[in-house]
This record gives structure tokens, C-alpha cells and sequence, in this order.
DNA sequence: TGCCAGGCCGGGT
DNA sequence: ACCCGGCATGGC
């Protein structure tokens, strides 16, 4: 694979889309609370259950962790699973604060990946939530592969499809500058390309800015 | 109507 | 080491 292409692709998708201005949120904090509850949903769900958090003012560290878990499911309701990403929401918060006392500059002070292996340690959180909250809540640059990277590397036939999330993040790493703004607006741009053409359902689109690209 | 959405985990083979 | 079902709401 030519290394330049991964570039290239960048590129092409910026010029068409322009700043995606992500993450949705106006907070580290509220990053962190939606990169949990967005997993395997759709954000707008989610703009929801945070809408609900935010009438109750209880979009904080504080407020969520005294919060009984199923007032807390009855507020993320809309963004589906919710008494799973309760559970999730609850321990993470639990170990924000023990370990960071509720505090994102302490975060900020870990190194990149020290910071997901600490991350990784809660249950509920994977590795894209992780990479997640470290490129778009503490800023550093690494680089987030969700279900439309790898759909779309597939079928342009940069990638098999059966790689794993390590092994496809690695392609980003290798093969472009480590700039928290290339990355915040890389993955941006492939989930609005996916959203509007690389759904499951559709087959291979001619409409597609990346036509050029493919196969 | 049925399928999917910005995953992750646990159990079975 | 894979493979699969569970988790659940709302949009199209």
C-alpha cells in the first residue's frame, strides 16, 4: 500500500466535507460521559440523554457519582442500553475520581499510554471509547478506528477487513504526521463520509468523494 | 416494516 | 484463538 495514499485520502475528504469542529461537546467532561454512551449508537440518541443530564444538571463528576444508578439509567435512556452504560458511566466516573479527584488536568498529566492503559482497566471501556477520550477530551494525538474505518479501508482495498483495531490504527500512526488537529478532523471526516455513504446496507456508491479510490 | 447506529463483554467452541 | 448473542432506543 502506498504510504502517501492515507494522505491523500485525508486530503480529498477535507476539501469536500471541510472542519467537522468535533468533538460534539462542549466540555472535556461531557466528551468523556459521550464517547460511552455513543457506543454502537447513534449520536443523536445520545445529544438526548445528554439533554437530560444537563436539565438536571447533573452533567458532572460529582453530581453522577451520588446519583443512584437508576435515576441515572432513566436519564440516558434515549441513548439505548442504558442500564449497561449506567453501570459504565458509574465506574468510570468511580475511578475518575479516586484515582484524578474528578479532574481533567490531572488526566492531562499521564502520558498518552499510560492513560489508556488506565482507561482500558474500567470495565465498559474499549479501545475505541479510549482513544476516544484521549484524542478529544485530553487533546493528545492518537489516532480513533471505529466500524466505518475499517468498512471504508475494506472497500478501497486498503485493508482485508478481518485486521484488528490495533493493527488498523497502526496505518494511521505509520503513515502520517502525530497532530491531535489531523486526527481529531481524520476521524471526523471518515464518520461523516460513512453516515452519508458507507452505510452497511449500501453497496459500493459511485457518488461517493472517494470514488476514485476505489477498487 | 426491518435493519442499523461513532462498542464492549462474557460464554461457548 | 475465533465466533456469537446480549444489551435497547429512535431514525429512516
Amino acid at each position: 500500500m502506498k504510504a502517501d495514499l492515507i494522505l491523500k485520502f485525508y486530503q480529498k475528504l477535507y476539501r469536500h466535507f471541510g472542519p467537522q469542529h468535533w468533538w460534539p461537546g462542549e466540555t472535556p467532561f461531557e466528551v468523556m460521559v459521550g464517547a460511552i454512551l455513543t457506543q454502537n449508537t447513534a449520536w443523536k440518541n445520545v445529544e438526548r440523554a445528554i439533554e437530560n443530564l444537563k436539565k438536571e444538571n447533573a452533567l458532572s463528576p460529582e453530581e453522577i457519582n451520588k446519583m443512584n444508578i437508576e435515576k441515572l439509567a432513566q436519564l440516558i435512556k434515549p441513548s439505548g442500553f442504558y442500564n449497561l452504560k449506567a453501570k459504565r458511566l458509574k465506574s468510570f466516573i468511580e475511578r475518575f475520581m479516586e484515582d484524578f479527584h474528578g479532574d481533567i488536568q490531572e488526566m492531562k498529566k499521564l502520558e498518552k499510554h499510560t492513560l489508556r492503559e488506565w482507561l482500558l482497566s474500567i470495565p465498559g471501556i474499549g479501545r475505541e471509547t479510549a482513544d476516544s477520550i484521549i484524542l478529544y477530551a485530553i487533546e493528545k494525538p492518537i489516532f480513533v478506528v471505529d466500524a466505518y474505518t475499517r468498512r471504508i479501508l475494506s472497500r478501497h482495498g486498503f485493508i482485508k477487513g478481518d485486521e484488528d483495531y490495533d493493527e488498523i490504527q497502526e496505518i494511521f500512526h505509520r503513515n502520517l504526521p502525530h497532530d491531535t488537529g489531523l486526527f481529531n478532523e481524520y476521524h471526523a471526516l471518515i464518520v461523516r463520509l460513512g453516515k452519508e455513504y458507507c452505510k452497511k446496507q449500501n453497496p459500493l456508491c459511485e457518488t461517493c468523494p472517494l470514488k476514485d479510490y476505489l477498487p
